[in-house]
DNA sequence: TACAGTATGTCAGAATACTTACATGGGTCA
DNA sequence: TGACCCATGTAAGTATTCTGACATACTGTA
C-alpha cells in the first residue's frame, strides 16, 4: 500500500479505500442504487420500503417513532407517511385519540407490497454481504455498533 | 429459495441492529451530523468539505471526476462547484484549453480552510473509531470494500 | 393545582440533489 | 473522411429533505 505521493504533505495511510468514512458512504450510496433499482417495480423509494418495514416490525407506532428509526426529521416522514396512505398502505386515523400521536399501521394491500419488497431486498442484502462469512460479517456489524456509540455519547460537553 | 418463516414472520435474528444494512445507515447519519457539526464554524457543509479533499488528492479534476468520487451527480457538483467558485476557495478556467473539461484547482484560501476542515474531521473520525483497534479498522474497511465490489460487479445482466 | 420542560403533529419556506434534456468535444471504426 | 458512440458541461424542472415555527398534549415538580 505504498504510494507515498512525495510531492507536498501527508504521506500517511490514506489511500482513500482505507479510510472508513469513504468506504462507507460508498458501500452506502452503491446500496441504495441497488435497492432502489430493485424496488423501482414495486414502484417503492428506498425510503419508503424503509417506513414500511419498520412499520411491520413495531405496528402501531408514531410519526416521530418511524422518523426516528429511519433517520429523517419528523416532517420528512410525514411526507412520506402521505404518500403511503395515499397508495392505500397505510393506515392511521384522522384524528387522535388519546395525545397527538396518530397510531399507524400496515394494511393489508401494504403488507402484500412489503411481502414483495422484502424478498427482493433480501436479494440485494444478500449479494452484499456473499463475500463476508458469517463470522466476519457478525463482527463487521458489531464494530459499527461500536463505532455509533462512540460517534453519540454525549462525551463532556 | 426458502422463506418459510411461519405463521406470523421471521423469528430470524433480525434484531435491526444485526443487520448490516441498518447498521451502515445508521452509522452514516451519525457520521454526517457530527461532520456537519465540526465543519459548521467554517461555514462548510460536508458535501463542500468532501470536494474541497477531493481536488486536494487529485488537482486540477473535472468535475465528473470530482462527482463520481463524491458519489453525486454531474450536475450536483456543478453546483456545489460554483458555491466554493464564489467563495474564492477554489477556481477553474472560464474555458476550456481543451476538450470541455475545466480542470479545478484549490486556491490558498481554498487550502487554508481545507487545513482547519482536515484536522476537525480527523477529530471526529478518530473518534469513530476510537473503539476499534487497528486490526479491526483495517479488516472493517476491507470487509466493507469486499461489500462495494460483489454489489458493483456486473453479474451476469 | 399551576408551571416549566419536553414531545408530537403539522405548515411553510429554503436547501439540496436528482431527472431529463441538449450542445459540444473526443474517440473508434468502417 | 464520415458515422456512430460515449463523455463532458450545463440548463431547467422536479423531487426530496431539511430548518424554522407554531399549537397542542403529556410529564414531573413545587
Amino acid at each position: 500500500m505504498g504510494q507515498e505521493k512525495g510531492a507536498d504533505d501527508f504521506a500517511r495511510e490514506d489511500s482513500l479505500e482505507s479510510l472508513l468514512g469513504y468506504q462507507l458512504k460508498h458501500l452506502q450510496s452503491a446500496l441504495r442504487s441497488k435497492m432502489d433499482e430493485t424496488l423501482r417495480p414495486l414502484e417503492l423509494t428506498t425510503p419508503q420500503y424503509n417506513c414500511l418495514e419498520q412499520l411491520r416490525r413495531r405496528p402501531g407506532a408514531s410519526n416521530s417513532e418511524l422518523a426516528r428509526g429511519a433517520f429523517v426529521t419528523r416532517q420528512t416522514m410525514n411526507t412520506l407517511l402521505r404518500g403511503l396512505q395515499e397508495r392505500g398502505l397505510i393506515e392511521r386515523p384522522a384524528t387522535a385519540e388519546s395525545g397527538r400521536i396518530l397510531p399507524t399501521l400496515l394494511t393489508s394491500a401494504g403488507v402484500e407490497v412489503l411481502d414483495q419488497a422484502i424478498s427482493r431486498v433480501e436479494a440485494v442484502s444478500a449479494r452484499m454481504v456473499s463475500p463476508l462469512d458469517d463470522e466476519t460479517q457478525a463482527m463487521v456489524t458489531e464494530a459499527l455498533g461500536l463505532c455509533i456509540a462512540a460517534l453519540e455519547e454525549p462525551e463532556n460537553r
